[in-house]
This record gives C-alpha cells, structure tokens and sequence, in this order.
DNA sequence: CATAAATTGATACGGCATATCACTAACAAG
DNA sequence: CTTGTTAGTGATATGCCGTATCAATTTATG
C-alpha cells in the first residue's frame, strides 16, 4: 500500500515536472517571437515527456496528427533557442536531447551507448587546451564538435542489460 | 624561363607523388585480401590526387565510368584500412581524409573552413583529460569524436579569399 | 584454361530532412 | 468582437546520401 501511495506519487511529480517543462519550452518560443499554436503545444509536451534523447522520426512517430514539417520546424526552433541540443549517436544517427536548465551553452556530453543515459560535461577545460596547441601554430578555431561514448555507471554494474 | 622549368619539376613531382601514393593506397588494399581491378584502380588513383577532404559524391563525378557502389564500397575498405578517414564538416557534411602516413591511428584534425586545409592534431592529451573526468563520474569511455574547425595561419593572413 | 570466389554496377530502395504552397490559425488593432 | 496581417501548418514532392540486390563480369589460382 505504502508503495502504491509512493509510485502515485512519483507518477504525480513526474506528471507536474513534464507540464512544467512543456510550458517552460513554449516560453522559450514566445519569448523568441514564436506564436503559442497548438500543434507546437504537442510537439513540446511529447518532447517534456522525453527522459533521454530522441530522433527527429522517433518523436513524430508519436504525434500522429502533427505534419512531418512541424516536427523538424519545432526542433529546428528549439536548438536555435538553446533548449534542445543535438548529439551525434557513436553509429551516426542525429539525435535530440533536452537541455539542463543549468546548461544552455555550450557543453558536451557522456553518452551511454547501453541506456542512452548523457550527463553533461563539465569542469572539463577542453576548449583551453584546444586553444593552446592551435595557438602554437596560429591556428584560429572558432568551434569544434566533440561527443563522448561509453558506460554509465549503471550500465557498467550490470552489463547483461542491453538498451 | 627558370620558372617554367620549376613549375614542370613542380608538377612532375606532383605527379610522382600521387602515383606512389596510388600505388600504396592499392597496395594497403591487397595486403587486406581486397583484388587489385581496375575499377579500384581508378578510384585510388582519383583519391590520390586530392590534396584536401573531399565528399564520396565529389569523389563519384571524377569517375563517371565507375558504378556508385564501387565508389562507395573503396571509400569504405580505405577507411577500414586506416588510410583514409572520415571527417565531419562543420556544416554536417562528411568528408574523407587521407591519412598522413605517419599517423594512421586515432587522431583528431584541425579543419580549417575556409581552405578545407587538415592538419593533424598532436601533442593534445584530450583522451587523458576525458578519462580523468569520466573516472570521477565512474563512467567508462569507450570511444569519442571530435572535430576542431577554425582558420589556418594561411586564411587568417588573408581573410578576403574565400574558399 | 578452367574454376571458384570476389567484384562490379544498374537499379531499386531507404532514411532523413527540406522546399513548396494553398490553407488555417493566431493575435493585435480598431 | 470583427477583421486583417502574418506566422504557422501539413500534404506532397523533392533531394541528398548511402546501402541492398543480383545477374554479369573479372580476378586469382590450381
């Protein structure tokens, strides 16, 4: 019983955390200039319900009455804000992953190649270290892409439990 | 008069330079148990050619007499041989390197985006400083991508000439 | 030269993303 | 509330990039 109450009220924080985050998504739009529609209002509530990072076809897959062109407009919009970044599967495959609030900017990523698990990088000087060997031959970057593939800790712990 | 006598040096050195390169390309190939055709042929030799990174479709167009999936299959056997890799543009777009002969392993390039000109990234210790993070987090990297774009010493001097 | 196996290339297919464009919905101004 | 402008939508077509298929061909070898 205690643990009926428990899982409900998991279920309810889980519930309230994703409105929450849907309504936080759609602000982000508004606050670019994006019009509050409701086939935008989908495309954020299935992407809050996301627990770990998805395609662009996997999504739409989930929003049968919303057009292909919404779908990839939506999340075009939602990286440019920040709010989504896109991450480079270790096979190729581009996927979408919800941004910590903590870290809009520009960060990396540890990918679990079991779960699909990303915890974001940081406390990792990577772009100082980038900076100075270009330095050295007066190389001038101005970006770079970098994704990070492995275990998690979890996954690790109990290898026979594939995605 | 002395200058067009270098220029033919110059470009018989050139020459010289991409038959031999054509030849091991071939012969990385052969020691793999791939057959030495004379489609194969051809594609090493176009590739040999290339002093920069290049798309498997512009690669394609050089070679009208040779099927698509000739094309594509080399790409793959040189990539799996380690003489050629893969690259990823700033833009998406994947490219194909010939590998410096002394670097064959894992290693990152310096891409500059006006030019198109790699240098290889040395005496950078990314992998190091990975784990080291990683291990704090008890996440076990397996592998990563990284691409650095920028501008080299060349178009920085001369910003105006675009690629 | 004969044979087995690898290779080729025309074609079709597939995934993924964007372009087009007539229609619709949002929203601000009156 | 009505209306007009404009952004947004979505069905469809298109395009790029790469792979699967498979009969015909070429290579290497005994």
């Amino acid at each position: 019983l205690t643990d009926i109450r428990y899982q409900q009220k998991a279920a309810l924080t889980v519930r309230n955390r994703n409105y929450a985050l849907a309504d936080q998504l759609l602000e982000t739009l508004e606050e670019q200039g994006h019009r509050d529609t409701e086939p935008r209002r989908k495309v954020v509530a299935a992407i809050a319900r996301k627990n770990r990072h998805f395609t662009a076809e996997e999504l739409r897959e989930e929003l049968p009455g919303i057009g292909r062109a919404t779908v990839y407009r939506s999340l075009k919009l939602l990286v440019q804000a920040g709010a989504l970044c896109r991450v480079m599967l270790a096979d190729g495959a581009l996927h979408y992953q919800l941004n910590d609030s903590a870290h809009q900017g520009h960060h990396h990523h540890l990918l679990c190649v079991h779960c699909g698990e990303s915890e974001d990088l940081q406390g990792c000087d990577i772009e100082g270290q980038l900076h100075s060997v270009a330095a050295a031959r007066q190389f001038q970057i101005t970006g770079h892409w970098l994704e990070v593939y492995g275990q998690c800790y979890d996954c690790a712990e109990s290898p026979a439990v594939p995605a």
